[in-house]
RNA sequence: GCUCUUGUAGCUCAGGGGUAGAGCACUUCCUUGGUAAGGAAGAGGUCAUGGGUUCAAAUCCCAUCAAGAGCUCCA
C-alpha cells in the first residue's frame, strides 16, 4: 500500500503513541514521493519493505537477541532497541537452523583456542593483547616459515624494526595526530613529565603541546610503513634497484574501542606479515599482480576458497584522506586493472579506502558469519611524497617512487583465529602443533615407543608419547580430542614387526604400517603441505 | 565508545539474604588394559574488584574491571 505523504502523516498521528522516529523518517521523504506502508490485520506501519507476502509463510520463529542500534546508523544519534529473530516455514527447518548455530559455536576459535592450548588472553596483560601458547606459537611459526620462503622466492628482503618511533615520524606520515583516537597514548620521557608537573601543566595543555609538536615523545607503532620508508630512505637508490621489497613480521598497536575487541580477530596488538614495495610508476601493475598472486598462493595452500575481493575506494568526504586527487585516480585505476587481469570476481566499495590510498582486500567470514579483512594490497602515492622519497632515474634526475603496502595474511592473530575456525582446530599435518603421538598399549612397549619418538624427532617431526597409565581407548580418545593427525598404537605385535598401528585423523584405523614407510608418508605430507579435511 | 546480557573451582555450568555444589581436568592409590572415557580417594573457590543496604551479602543496590551479542569505528 502506498500513501501520499499528507494522508500517511495524519494516519500516524492518529495512533495512540506516534513514534517520533517514524515522523522523522516521513519528514525525510521528499514531498510528492509515495510512502510505502505494510499492513497485517489491523496493524499497519511505515516500512520500505519488502515483506513476506503473508505471516503464514513463517510459522516457526524464534527471537535470538536484543541489542541497541544507532538511529539511522549514526553514532551521534540516540540508540533504539533492535530485536533480532529468525523465522522458517516450519518447526523442522527452524530446529535444523538452531542446531547449525550450535555446531558453529563449537568451532569458535575462542573456544578451540582454549581447549587446544593455542592462545590465551589475560586480564592482567590487557584487553586485546594475545598471548600465544607454545602450541599456537608452533602454528604461527610454520605459517611465517611458509610465507618467508615465498618472500625469498619473490625477491623480497626481510628487515626488523623497533616497536616504537618518535612522534615526529608519525607527524610526517600523518598517523599522528590524525589517528590519535585509535593509538595508545604517546610515551613521554620521565624528566619531561616531572618538569611539566612542576610547572602545573594540565592534561589539556599536555595534549595540546604534543599535538602542536612543542613536546616530543614516542608512539607505539600503529603501522610499519614509516619504519620501512626510513630504511628505503637510508641510502640513495637507482632506478636499477627498484623494486625494493622490504618485508617484516611487524607488530603494531592500535587503541581499538573496547566494544570492538574480541578473540583473536579484533585486537590491540597484532603482527602483520607486512611488506612495502618501492617501485617506479611503470612497475606498479606488475607488482600489484605479484602481490595478488602471493595472496592467492597463501589462501589456496590453506584451502580457503570461500572469500570475496573488495576494492576499497574513496568516498566524497575528502577530509578522510591525504594526497591529491590525481594520485588517487592513478592508484585506483592501477588496482582496478590488476584485479581485472587476475579474473577474480570483486566489488567496488566507496569509503573503504585507507587514508593514504585505495586498496584491495580479501574478506572471509567467521563461524558466526561476520566478515573479516585478511589479505590486503594497497597502492600509495602519498606517503612517498610526505617523506620526500626519491630514486635516480635513467635520466639522472630524481623521481618519486610509488609505494605498495601488502599483507597476505593481514595479521597473524586474525588469520590464526580464522584458520582455527576454518580447520575446526584440526590443522593439516604441516601446521599441527603435534603431528604424531605414540600410544603404547602397555608399559612394556614404552622403550619401543621412545625409540620411534626419537626417530620422528630426528626427522624433524613434532611427536610425543602418551605415557599415561591408561587403557588404549582412553589414549585414543585424548589423541582425537587433541586433533593429533597421526596416532600410532604400539603393542607387542608392532614391537615384534617394527611397525606402528596407524590411526590417522582422516582415515581412522589403518592397521599396521612399517616405521620407515610411515615416516616417509608424514614427511611427504609436511613437504607438500597436504590439506587434510574433516576428521577432527 | 554506546545499548543489553553475563562474571561461582583450571574448563563447562547448577545454586542463591543464614557454614559453597556437580561433571570434566588435576594429585595419589589400585588396575598392564588392542582403537573415543577402568575404579577409588584427595586436593582445589575472599562466588571478578571496590563501596553500600542489612543482625547477616556470593546472593540485593551502585561503581569499576572483564567477557559476549549488536551498533558505531577499524590507517
Amino acid at each position: 500500500m502506498a500513501l501520499a505523504k499528507q494522508g500517511r502523516l495524519a494516519a500516524l498521528g492518529a495512533r495512540a503513541q506516534p513514534s517520533k522516529y517514524k515522523l522523522d523518517l516521513i519528514d525525510d521523504i521528499p514531498e510528492g514521493e509515495a510512502i510505502s506502508v505494510y499492513k497485517n490485520g489491523d496493524f499497519w506501519d511505515l516500512c520500505a519493505g519488502p515483506h513476506v507476502p503473508r505471516t503464514g509463510n513463517c510459522k516457526a520463529f524464534k527471537l535470538l537477541s536484543v541489542a541497541a542500534a544507532y538511529y539511522k546508523g549514526d553514532a551521534s544519534n540516540p540508540q533504539v532497541q533492535r530485536i533480532y529473530g529468525t523465522a522458517f516455514k516450519n518447526k523442522t527447518q527452524l530446529t535444523e537452523y538452531l542446531e547449525q548455530l550450535e555446531e558453529a559455536k563449537k568451532r569458535d576459535h575462542r573456544k578451540l583456542g582454549r581447549e587446544l592450548d593455542l592462545f590465551h588472553i589475560d586480564e592482567d596483560v590487557g584487553q586485546g593483547l594475545i598471548l600465544w601458547l607454545p602450541k599456537g606459537a608452533v602454528v604461527r611459526q610454520e605459517l611465517q616459515n611458509f610465507i618467508s620462503a615465498e618472500l625469498t622466492r619473490q625477491g623480497y628482503e626481510q628487515v626488523f624494526t623497533p616497536h616504537i618511533g618518535k612522534l615526529d615520524l608519525y607527524r610526517t606520515s600523518g598517523h599522528f595526530p590524525y589517528y590519535s583516537d585509535s593509538q595508545y597514548p604517546p610515551v613521554i620521557r620521565r624528566d619531561q613529565v616531572d618538569k611539566l608537573a612542576k610547572e602545573g601543566c594540565t592534561c589539556a595543555e599536555l595534549s595540546n603541546r604534543l599535538e602542536q609538536g612543542e613536546l616530543d615523545g614516542y608512539l607505539l607503532k600503529p603501522m610499519n610503513c614509516p619504519h620501512h620508508i626510513k630504511i628505503f630512505a637510508s641510502r640513495m637508490h637507482s632506478y636499477r634497484d627498484l623494486p625494493v621489497r622490504l618485508a617484516e613480521f611487524g607488530t603494531v598497536y592500535r587503541w581499538e574501542q573496547s566494544g570492538e575487541i574480541g578473540g583473536m580477530t579484533r585486537v590491540r596488538g597484532f603482527t602483520q606479515d607486512d611488506a612495502h614495495l618501492f617501485c617506479t610508476e611503470a612497475q606498479v601493475p606488475h607488482e600489484i599482480e605479484g602481490c595478488l598472486g602471493l595472496v592467492k598462493i597463501v589462501l589456496s595452500t590453506l584451502g580457503i576458497d570461500d572469500y570475496r575481493v573488495r576494492i576499497g575506494l574513496r568516498d566524497a568526504d575528502a577530509s578522510k584522506y591525504v594526497g591529491d586527487a590525481e594520485n588517487w585516480e592513478r592508484a585506483e585505476a592501477a588496482l582496478h586493472n590488476a584485479v581485472e587481469t587476475l579474473g577474480v570476481p570483486y566489488t567496488e566499495e566507496p569509503g573503504e579506502a585507507a587514508f593514504y590510498g585505495p586498496k584491495i582486500d580479501f574478506v572471509v567470514k567467521d563461524v558466526i558469519g561476520r566478515e573479516w579483512q585478511l589479505g590486503t594490497v594497497q597502492v600509495d602515492y602519498n606517503l612517498p611524497e610526505r617523506f620526500g622519497l626519491t630514486y635516480i632515474g635513467a635520466d639522472n634526475e630524481k623521481h618519486r617512487p610509488v609505494m605498495i603496502h601488502r599483507a597476505p595474511f593481514g595479521s597473524m592473530e586474525r588469520f590464526m583465529g580464522v584458520l582455527i575456525e576454518h580447520f575446526e582446530g584440526a590443522f593439516p599435518v604441516w601446521l599441527a602443533p603435534e603431528q604424531i603421538r605414540i600410544l603404547p598399549i602397555t608399559d612394556a612397549q614404552l622403550e619401543y615407543a621412545e625409540s620411534i619418538h626419537a626417530r620422528c624427532k630426528d626427522a624433524g617431526l613434532r611427536c610425543t608419547v602418551d605415557t599415561q597409565y591408561e587403557k588404549i581407548g582412553a589414549k585414543i580418545r585424548r589423541g582425537r580430542l587433541d586433533r593429533v593427525p597421526h596416532l600410532c598404537v604400539v603393542g607387542e605385535k608392532e614391537v615384534d614387526q617394527n611397525t606402528v598401528a596407524l590411526r590417522s585423523r582422516q582415515k581412522g584405523d589403518e592397521g599396521a604400517i612399517g616405521v620407515d614407510e610411515f615416516l616417509e608418508r608424514v614427511l611427504k605430507e609436511v613437504r607438500e603441505r597436504t590439506l587434510t579435511t574433516g576428521g577432527k
